[in-house]
DNA sequence: TGCCATTAGGTGCATATACATGTATCTGTC
DNA sequence: GACAGATACATGTATATGCACCTAATGGCA
């Protein structure tokens, strides 16, 4: 049972799929100055207009903080900016600005070659199926923690 | 185009689905103080006795320098040793402690705790297939970059 | 009106991940 | 057997990610 452990572990296959990929894209991505996350934020916020960072780190399945930490080097590049929600002072709305979209615009190509890249190994069917499976797992509600013992 | 652009990224459905799952398992093996790549490394020495920084980052797709900075805090809190290999003095081989081995007898309940819920909600022959699909991507070749423009 | 529970973020810390660059070691070739 | 190139890591820097904890603003209710 212990030799099958290392194949067994779901997080463990996503991660090393992920790694992989990842490997891929910023690479295809690095001449562009951006990152794969950095650009799944900015397709999300020029899709959405002026997101608040709470529903942008649960569109990308992202923690708030992690957001917020992921936000800072954009911002600070003028990629985009974060202001308070005057309707509610306590939100704030990242908002891409001029530069972000040309930035946005110069990694496209960069982006499909990747793209294609990947689906050129992987198979575009594939790729399609995988997505779609992906996403089921990102929406995934876990329940509770299976009660150990118990209390009270 | 644009509306699906969100949707058709590999790396954005990979990195979602891998944050979600991770924060389940992390989540889990809290109480045991082990994060789920942590686990994932020790896992591996104690199946391979004795393997080299290369051969680990090879089998966990992962760099050789990321791996180095993740074997730090292990080795600091005495869970493996790295020594210097007699045979090559430029490999290290790395090695479970007593403590190492007791750490991932530890977590082994909060393991499967994370993996019995995630399979309860994703199901079993469903993680198993996604697992091997997995496998295959961690294992892709992408060969060169398309030639935007042939030089020379 | 005033208070407090809730909600939305911000900060600091620790690990995760990769690139650029530097160092030590080995190995084939002459 | 010395040296050039290759191999195996180590280090510094930057982003990626999440938790614990803190602040600010809102909204309901006595």
């Amino acid at each position: 049972m212990a030799k099958t452990e290392a194949t067994r572990c779901n997080l463990t296959a996503l991660r090393k799929a992920t790694r992989r990929v990842s490997q891929l894209y910023d690479q295809a991505l690095a001449t562009s100055g951006l990152r794969g996350t950095q650009r799944a934020i900015l397709v999300h916020v020029r899709r959405t207009g002026a997101p608040t960072m709470g529903e942008l780190a649960a569109a990308l399945v992202l923690d708030r903080t992690a957001l917020n930490h992921n936000l800072k080097p954009l911002a600070r590049d003028g990629l985009l900016t974060i202001t308070v929600d005057k309707n509610d002072r306590r939100s704030r709305l990242v908002r891409l600005t001029k530069r972000g979209e040309a930035r946005l615009a110069e990694s496209q190509a960069a982006w499909l070659e990747a793209q294609d890249r990947f689906e050129t190994a992987f198979g575009t069917r594939q790729a399609a199926d995988l997505r779609q499976t992906l996403e089921l797992v990102a929406a995934l509600e876990f329940g509770e923690p299976a009660a150990d013992v118990p209390v009270s």
